[in-house]
RNA sequence: GGGCGCGUAGCUCAGCUGGCUAGAGCGCUGCCCUUACAAGGCAGAUGUCGGGGGUUCGAGUCCCUCCGCGCCCACCA
């Protein structure tokens, strides 16, 4: 029955039961089970575009321990994962491995194959749009099988068939059904308009992916001339923007600029004439007070332009250069077109910096720049990957509507947030939303829109007038197939159509997760027993992102929260409280080894001490602790089952042994509700406080009665079984390898589908047991255990007597114990007094006398 | 600029709705090869609970204020 190993060791545990887990199913889902039963997570699927690294391990912890826990509570765990490989990112990565660029106007080339060797600093080689696609889905499987292997020895308790990507044809299905939908409602739409534009990756960037970065920047105060023929002093920081100037505008209410609204300047260098206007967001305190309107140098100019109604006059164009154009023609008329036109040549092609840098020079020779130009620091938009400021660009694009903010922050009330304070960051974002969401992205590798556009008999497109997918022939590839009534002969031609160019924003596709594990009109009995979701975890810093986007689409879909509960996990710092980053040079060792050094049991137990929606420190120290305890447990184990197996039906009849039982069921109430408040650092916390004095005290008081032939012994051996179950249930969350190791050495089955220990049952096996009996029993041993070692003597060096002074209380429940107090210390005599001020007085033994 | 969080032993952190001499682990010191465990065990020392006010019989815990750190948000002139 008992199979005790002779040596326990917790290494190899991880192959060992990763593969019995694997073979047995151990963690799959049963889905006849019914919604009630069913406790469902939310996955955030990790991009491949980059390394996991031990925060991320921190964090999918996290979400397994809640898992297990929730498990053994009887609820059926649904726990699929998925992997991000849609994106930017990720096509970026694949870029860097490949040596290769997407050109886009490049035929599709059967007999390309990936280089063997990519050498960093070479030029990347061009290939087509189809070829890069081919080879993203060469090497993101390596990734993702990385990435597989790295979770699975953690230990997450993931059902792998449930397995889904943002790239593939489930997910590209459902994102493009659900654009469908939101399109068919009118909550999504095409328009052209000022989008915010990464001019490295030539791609316009949503707000939700903004960052801003203090950059240094210059004022340059340029000489206007004023309707009065008077110069008209303006500040800017985007000189090279003046060819793009529409307007100038001042705050309402300052006087100095009040007599000019309604006339108009006229700008330097290019002699244009532009009115003169008043906005409430022009500040009378920066600059000079009065603001030049540029098509587009910042997104204040986007809100003056669309709420002054002012043309557009472009000059940066989507490389980020300045574009070749025509002075004095419509839209460009000038007052000296010929003057215009020899400035502008001077910076079109020029990228916005070196455009600056010129334009200062020409303003310089003219004397049209007033006093020195005052270098400042200021914030600028990034994409929050980008290394260059994003510039405005006009163009088309898809969005979806924003549900009002009543309506989210609605929402974001009716969410369970853990920890709770993390809903301010959500109602922050709510409440700062501007315009819409631009879900468009010109990249190549994404989930296309299921759109073409129909060109006419004279070749021109109509990029308003999309011609739609059927929902039943989703997933489709505008590129590759054929909208419905055309034939592919037709592409491209007069009378034909064309394919949509583009793709989705990443979090087009990642806000419906939920839809795309529990099945959303694919498999619509999955999706009644497992949506809406019971738990989404994830990190603050994409709260504005992922989780805002995903309540919008379930608000829409649905009109359903997609979970009723969030779990923040906070970051991982290193002691100086940065964030870990390659670049900072911070980054610990990678989570792999870090598992070989301290065994995923060990890297669970580091993980499992930082609480929700709090950043923690990297401590490996934290480490080779959990691995210590996992060592602990296995000798412990050994042991409390090394006295044998307790006689069929044997009672817990001693005192201690029930006062041990009925602290025990206190833990397991304590850790339960810390649990059921995602407090799994709590549970650990006071899990392991337990452990280590049951193993000081208890198991040290009844060692000797277990092993005895006396009656007595079966109440410890009982004992002994029932608590060892209990704790090893409470640590089974956090070290599932070590748990599973000792429950499999007396024990059918798997620990991790064992029902969580019920402290009413525990109470019942404990009868009347009084708390104070092990108590009392443990600081008498404290006592007699100091007085050795203050003696420097062994812990088994006799003791003569030991008189205990203390309440009649504490006597009492002493005296229920006093044989295995002597026991285990060694003690001759134990006297007791009765007396106001406790005390513990040892009379050693006297030493032996040694040669 | 607005907001959120944090600041407790050298280090990493607990201290829940205010209540006995402020806790744990690491590290440090000392002792012990105890037949579950020496990659261990036992014991010990260590803190003006960021500063200053206030409420209270009583505050690390509540209120105000200041300082430091981190993060989120914010219209780049």
């Amino acid at each position: 029955m008992t199979n005790l190993p002779e040596k326990p060791t917790i290494d190899g545990l991880e192959a060992k039961w990763r593969a019995r887990w694997d073979a047995d199913g151990t963690y799959r889902f049963d889905r006849t089970k019914t919604r009630a039963e069913v406790f469902s997570i939310d996955t955030p699927p990790p991009t491949v575009s980059g390394h996991l690294h031990p925060g991320h391990v921190f964090s999918y912890t996290h979400t397994d321990l809640v898992a297990r826990y929730q498990r053994m509570r009887g609820k059926e765990v649904f726990y699929p994962m998925g992997w991000d490989d849609n994106g930017l990112n990720v096509e970026r990565r694949v870029q860097l491995l490949t040596g290769t660029i997407v050109d886009p106007t490049l035929p599709y080339d059967p007999d390309f194959r990936r280089p063997e060797k990519v050498d960093p600093k070479a030029r990347p080689v061009p290939i087509s749009r189809p070829n890069f696609i081919e080879l993203c889905e060469e090497v993101v499987p390596d990734f993702e099988t990385a990435y597989h292997e790295l979770w699975a020895t953690v230990g997450l308790s993931v059902d792998w068939d449930h397995t889904y990507t943002t790239i593939g044809p489930k997910a590209v299905r459902m994102s493009q059904r659900g654009f469908l939908r939101l399109l068919a409602r009118d909550l999504a739409y095409r328009a052209e308009s000022p989008t915010l534009w990464d001019v490295d990756m030539r791609t316009s960037v949503a707000q939700a992916e903004l960052a801003d970065r203090e950059v240094p920047g210059a004022y340059h105060k340029l000489r206007f001339t004023g309707p009065d023929g008077q110069p008209l002093l303006i500040d800017t920081t985007r000189p090279e923007l003046l060819p793009a100037c529409v307007a100038v505008v001042a705050h309402p209410d300052d006087e100095r600029f009040q007599p000019l609204f309604g006339q108009t300047a006229t700008t330097p260098l290019f002699g244009v004439e532009v009115p003169i206007l008043a906005h409430e967001l022009a500040d009378p305190d920066k600059g000079t007070g009065i603001a030049m309107i540029c098509t587009f140098g910042d997104t204040t100019d986007v809100t003056w332009w669309r709420e002054l109604s002012l043309p557009v006059r472009a000059v940066v164009q989507r490389d980020g250069r300045l574009r070749p154009l025509t002075w004095g023609e419509p839209g460009w008329e000038t007052t000296d077109a010929a003057a215009a036109q020899a400035a502008y040549d001077e910076l079109a092609g020029k990228t916005a910096k070196q455009a600056q840098a010129r334009i200062v020079e020409l303003l310089t020779e003219q004397d049209l720049l007033d006093g020195e130009i005052r270098p400042i620091t200021h914030p600028v938009k990034f994409w929050e990957n980008g290394t260059r400021p994003l510039e405005i660009v006009t163009s088309q694009q898809w969005f979806i509507r924003y549900p009002d903010k009543a309506a989210m922050l609605a929402r974001g009330k009716e969410l369970a947030w853990w920890p709770d304070f993390m809903r301010v960051r959500f109602e922050n974002w709510v409440n700062g939303l501007v315009g819409d969401w631009n879900i468009t992205r010109q990249r190549f590798f994404g989930v296309p829109f299921p759109a073409w556009y129909p060109i006419d008999a004279d070749g021109v497109t109509d990029f308003l007038s999309p011609i739609l997918a059927d929902e039943a022939s989703l997933p489709v590839d505008p590129t590759t197939d054929v909208p419905p009534g055309y034939d592919e002969a037709q592409r491209n031609q007069p009378g034909g159509f064309a394919a949509d160019p583009d793709v989705m924003d990443t979090w087009a596709t990642s806000s419906l997760t939920p839809q795309i594990v529990c099945g959303w009109e694919d498999d619509p009995d999955l999706f009644e027993r497992t949506f809406p979701m019971d738990m989404r975890p994830q990190a603050h810093e994409i709260i504005r992102t992922w989780l805002f986007s995903t309540v919008v689409r379930s608000h829409y879909l649905h009109d359903t929260l997609p979970w009723t509960s969030a779990a923040i996990s906070g970051f991982i710092v290193d002691p100086d409280r940065k964030k870990l980053s390659k670049s900072a040079g911070n980054m610990p060792d990678d989570p792999v080894t870090l598992i070989e050094r301290h065994g995923a049991d060990a890297v669970r137990y580091w993980s499992a001490n930082g609480r929700p929606g709090m950043d923690m420190t990297f401590d490996e120290g934290q480490m080779k602790i959990g691995r210590r305890l996992a060592i602990k447990l296995l000798n412990a184990s050994k042991f409390a089952l090394g006295v044998g197996q307790p006689a069929h039906g044997a009672a817990v009849t001693e005192p201690v042994d029930q006062s041990m039982l009925v602290r025990l069921a206190a833990l397991v109430e304590e850790a339960t509700a810390a649990f059921d408040r995602y407090d799994y650092a709590r549970a650990l916390e006071r899990t392991e406080a337990h452990f280590w004095s049951f193993c000081d005290d208890y198991l040290e008081l009844v060692k000797n009665r277990a092993y005895s032939e006396e009656p007595t012994a079966e109440s410890a051996k009982a004992a002994l079984h029932l608590a060892l179950e209990v704790l090893l249930k409470l640590f089974a969350p956090f070290l599932p390898y070590v748990t599973e190791e000792v429950w499999s050495w007396w024990r059918e089955g798997s620990i991790h589908r064992s029902d969580w220990p019920d402290a009413t049952e525990l109470r019942e096996a404990a009868a009347i047991g009084d708390p104070l009996v092990l108590a009392v029993a443990a600081d008498v041993l404290t006592e007699v255990r100091r007085a050795k070692s203050e003696a420097k003597r062994s812990m088994r060096a006799p003791v003569d007597k030991v008189k205990v002074t203390d309440t009649p209380e504490r006597l009492g429940a002493l005296d229920k114990v006093a044989l295995d107090v002597r026991s285990a210390g060694a003690i001759d005599q134990l006297f007791f007094a009765k007396g106001e001020e406790p005390s513990v007085e040892v009379t050693l033994a006297p030493e032996p006398s040694t040669s």
